[in-house]
DNA sequence: GCGGCCGTCATCCGATCGGCTGATGCGGGG
DNA sequence: CCCCGCATCAGCCGATCGGATGACGGCCGC
């Protein structure tokens, strides 16, 4: 079946995008159709070129990032693969609910990434080992619930390193509230301490 | 002058050696004469081929670093050329000590990629616009004061959310002493308490 | 309409932190 | 040879944190 897979990049380097584009073209079966560095670009590409696929990195720079690129072009019926360099528990998790129909980590084998766009053409699912572990932990119930958006706005004010009053006047909410908050914040990411919060909300990308 | 520019690559990401491979493949002054995926391949591979330039990640997962790759290369006589994703403060700082010759933006367009290379294989130095500009910061003594090694343990450790009793036995040094410590870096990193030292810290990639 | 999640608030208390002051020993550079 | 940066340690004290417990209202899905 099927003949040709168009494709569209989406990297804000360049360099990956070159490297990508002289990768696939050894693949006969597979056609770059448009290149985007930003997620605005890729958004408005997507919608006007309707690629079988979209090659999405999640980091972006300046501007929307990958997640919401790939929520607005998912939303379309488009297809999305995610091709990142982090495997974090909570880059892949917010791809996945952004609609991410794969997510392929860069260090990946180019083999591997033309499978995975094979698939991701026909709607099938495509993940790097790695991040089928990961999911699979998730799935187990083993690994992290997500935080809240007040939850966040918390880690936010607390990562300034404000203490339990500023972060009370700065969200206009009291102390009392803002301990409660930590207390659950301290439990789901696993750590006992403000600053061990700050650490965790770092490494999962939740903050800045 | 000269023949061809010799090039080792490393990168632990496949996609991203592939790419520069193809990319440079355009060039016919300049010839790939290996490729390396993590940096204990690329000390070894680079004292056994003497290319005239090394293309060093600075990323490079497992292992040592590419800060720590650059030092031994560099330390051989092998000009290195860094070539990566972020133009943090620290990253740049450390790479230059490590002797790199130049430090390029993954970001940048291939033409100055080109360009950088055949300067670095004249022990030329070049540097991507953005990062020349934050050198120049630095030496106009604008940019913050340096922790010392102790302190960047402490500070470790700190983001382990480690209380000062653990910090201590952790090091064997007094509490005291971790107090002190901790004192010294929240007043170079600008901060007043510990979440706001391990964001600091996390910022300007001093820790992991 | 009820249960569950979320966000809000309160009180109490022991443990910890952060600031302060001051001191010792070691090593390198002027 | 002496100064200074670095690392080490001590004690004190007020402010803050973290844990435990309990409570209330809003919203949503079933």
């Amino acid at each position: 079946m099927s003949g040709v897979v168009r494709i569209l990049l989406c990297d804000d380097h360049a360099v990956v995008r070159a490297g990508l584009l002289a990768l696939l073209g050894s693949e006969p079966d597979i056609e770059v159709v448009g290149e985007a560095g930003s997620g605005e670009e890729a958004v408005a590409a997507a919608a006007k070129l309707r690629p079988d696929v979209v090659l999405m990195d999640l980091q972006l720079g300046p501007g929307i990032d990958g997640v919401e690129a790939t929520r607005r072009i998912a939303g379309t019926g488009v297809r999305v693969l995610v091709l990142t360099t982090y495997d974090t528990d909570a880059d892949i998790t917010r791809a996945i609910a952004a609609g991410a129909t794969g997510y392929l980590l860069k260090a990946e084998r180019p083999e591997e990434l033309f499978a995975a766009i094979r698939a991701a053409a026909q709607g099938r699912t495509a993940l790097s080992p790695p991040v089928a572990s990961r999911v699979m932990e998730r799935m187990r119930g083993t690994s992290g619930p997500s935080l809240t958006d007040r939850e966040l706005d918390i880690l936010a004010q607390l990562s300034r390193g404000l203490g339990n009053r500023e972060i009370a006047r700065a969200l206009f909410i009291s102390e009392a509230t803002v301990k409660t908050h930590l207390g659950r914040i301290y439990e789901k990411l696993g750590v006992e301490t403000r600053a061990g919060a700050v650490a965790e909300g770092k490494e999962r990308r939740l903050l800045s």
